[in-house]
DNA sequence: TTGACATATCGTCATGTTCCGATATGTTTA
DNA sequence: TAAACATATCGGAACATGACGATATGTCAA
């Protein structure tokens, strides 16, 4: 055993400013709702700003800032170019949202 | 059994700004350790403040975001105002948060 | 009451974010 | 090749946020 379970996990300073980044980044009704439909398939960016009532140029940067806090990779396939999520963490994080945030019903 | 296990659950524009609403409160080294901190304890503003290196009215100023948006509550007692996390959603994001960011070992 | 301390609030400045229109790049079809 | 479409990037205006000093409020002890 390398690690011993100890009650309280230390967060650094470096620890906190990172993921308050990533928080930041996460903390938009749009860049959320697009993470909530890429957990649970693939899409490309006209079709996360049809979801998202905005143009396409909208939705491409806020896909190029969840990419570069790295939570999405891209995958370009003829004219189209598909986004997936990357990290794990966000599948987790989500959940969390969701149950405090859905509606009840 | 009142709801049936549905396998993806919806997210209304309105649930999606009050959850970024809060995240983006959220999305702050200070706050982010002042929460940390908190979920394991009760500590007054000037215990908090000091953690973080910064002055007490700039605690004060964090704590009253993290206040309006539901996540805690205050109780003073005489001179000293305690801070204390009252919503439950909190405990499982911080244990993602941890689980993603805190550094190895 | 006064003085000392803890916390809260106010103004202001600098900075960052969001959004939009315009434009650029890349890809397919004709 | 040109035209049409999908995506990406740029520039700027409007707005929000963060940090700080100054000041206000609240509490205790004397």
């Amino acid at each position: 055993m390398v690690t011993a379970k100890t009650s309280v996990i230390k967060l650094t300073d470096a620890n906190l400013e990172q993921a308050a980044e990533c928080l930041k980044t996460l903390a938009h009704p749009n860049r959320l709702r697009m993470v909530h439909m890429m957990l649970h398939g693939r899409y490309t960016v006209g079709q996360l700003a049809e979801a998202c009532h905005i143009s396409s140029p909208m939705a491409s940067e806020h896909l190029r800032l969840l990419q570069r806090c790295g939570m999405l990779a891209s995958v370009r396939e003829g004219k189209f170019v598909y986004y997936e999520v990357t990290e794990p963490a966000l599948s987790g994080l989500l959940k969390c949202i969701e149950k405090r945030f859905a509606s009840g019903e």
